[in-house]
Order: structure tokens, then sequence, then C-alpha cells
DNA sequence: AACGAGCTTGTTATAAAGTAACATTTGAGA
DNA sequence: TCTCAAATGTTACTTTATAACAAGCTCGTT
């Protein structure tokens, strides 16, 4: 099963980080894994519900905040929702394409690209941040 | 003033694409335009409130969707806001910087690296929008 | 002018997303 | 055991966004 393995993998991340992969977050994260693609946080929160009576969404929010900090979820601004992240150990840079309609997702290695574009956005006074980097699009599969 | 300016621009684009920029529009338009970075849609509502004493969420959303699908706005998702696009009669690619803390906006030149993200997405059965491509970063100002 | 089709705007109500503030629990170290 | 800090629970609320239907406007046709 994929997803015993990736929560492993996030234990690991995180006991290397120095931080803590509680159970409510680790539940948090098996539920988004659950998903193929981008979940919403009230969705979660639904499934929380489903599994343990009452949560309320600060529960929720608290625990996306932790994972998406701690480098496990990216949040999809665009659709308001979270997903996995595919390259929690990798070394290079992700550059995430979600697709608007369906929400898919795929994460590209743009590490070459992104040092072109730091540079460019360097001289314009700005640091692109390390993390989150998204573009939306349009999948094989929702294109017109 | 620079705002009648780009209004005029504006207004040239609209008859192009065959679409009304309407009083409402305009107006909505040029108070985006009145702020120098992001900004939320129900402040340009109460704004708009302001001017015509009374307005509805929908009246704005409408008019923002409007702006927005004639490219003469974007729409920042990682910060729930707008900002006016200041390459509307442009022929090259804008990539976007939006700095997560303050708001400030940066609009890159970024064709021939959007060229290579297009072919690699394609790879991956992915199609880059045209429009409202942005990253999120951290300004001077706001450097650590 | 009169009509109607289609777009635009008004209006009401409500849904969806996110957070502030404080109470309570838990767990690791003194 | 005690204590502090981190994590979670709980209540209430704010902010963001949209559905659904009514009314108005515009423009071409008769």
């Amino acid at each position: 099963m994929e997803i015993a393995c990736f929560i492993e993998a996030a234990d690991r991340h995180c006991q290397q980080q120095g931080v803590k992969l509680t159970a409510l977050r680790r539940q948090v994260l098996e539920l988004v894994l659950s998903y193929p693609g981008v979940v919403k946080a009230y969705q979660v929160l639904a499934d929380l519900q489903k599994q343990r009576g009452i949560a309320a969404p600060p529960t929720v929010y608290r625990a996306l905040d932790f994972l998406v900090a701690a480098g496990l979820l990216h949040k999809v601004d665009a659709l308001n929702g979270y997903i996995v992240c595919h390259h929690v150990g990798c070394s290079h840079e992700g550059l995430i394409l979600v697709c608007g309609d369906c929400g898919r997702v795929e994460e590209l290695d743009a590490t070459p690209v992104l040092d072109v574009l730091r540079q460019q956005a360097g001289a314009a006074g700005f640091a692109i941040s390390q993390q989150n980097l998204m573009l939306t699009g349009r999948c094989k599969e929702c294109a017109v």
C-alpha cells in the first residue's frame, strides 16, 4: 500500500526537521492521501467527522497548515485546496501544474528553468519562493 | 493622469474583442487602478458603495470576473485579490510575481522561459494557460 | 414606434472558506 | 511530581463567494 509507505517517509521527514507528526496530523495526511487530486479543507473536515464523530474547522486547518509548512502538502490557492507533495525527499525543485478544471496535478522538475527565473526575478527585486510554486492550466482530458 | 490613459486603452481593447466596457465595469476598473497593489473584492465593494450608495457582492464579482476574462485584471489567488494587468496590448507573455507578505506585484517578461516550460508541460499532458501565470515570493522590502 | 432576444445589473439569501480567542489536554524535561 | 510549552478542543465569528430570480437596458427587426 502506497499510503503506508508515504506516511513512513513523512514520519522520517518530520523527525529530521524536529517536528512532530502527531496522530491527528497523520490522520489528516492520510485523508488527503486518499484522494487522487486536490482536496478541500471542508472535505477533509467531513471525513474527519465521520472517523471521530466531531471536529471543528480549526482542527483541520491547523493540521493542514502544519503539513504544508512541513513540506508534505502543497496548498493550491487557485482551487482552495490541498495536494500531497510527491517529492518530499527530493533535492530538485518542483513546479506544480494544476488543471483548473478537474484539479489534476502534475509536478515537473523545473530546476533549470527556475534558475533562470530566479535571476530575472532577482533583478526585479523579488525572491521566488522555494515552495509551492504552481501554475495553472488544462490537462489533456479537460482540454477543449 | 495615468488612469484615464489606461481606461482609454482598456476601452479600445474591449472594442477589439467585441465586448462592452460598461459604466459599471469601468468604474470597478478605476477603483482597482486607484490602488498601488492587490485589492480585494470587498474593498472594491466598499468603495463602490461609497460612490453609488448601494451595491451588493454579485455586482462587484461580476464586474471583476468580466475584467479578468477580458485580460484587464489578474486574479491573485494566493491573496484573494485582484491587480491591474500592465501589459494589456503587449505581445509578450507575462509572468507575475506576487509578494506573499505585502501584495506588491511585478510582471516579468517570461516568453523564453515559458516556451521551455510549455514543452515540458506538454510532455506531461498539460497545457499551461496563457493568462494569469503567477508565482509567489518575497519582495526586497519584505525579505527577511 | 413597438416588440422581443439577449446581455447586464439589481436584489435577496445563503453557501463556502478561514480565523480569533480562549479553554483544555498532553507530553517531555526539570 | 510539577511545570512549561506545544497541541488540540470549542465557540463564535469574519471574510469570501455564489445561486437564483427579478428588473432594466440595448439594439436590430418589423
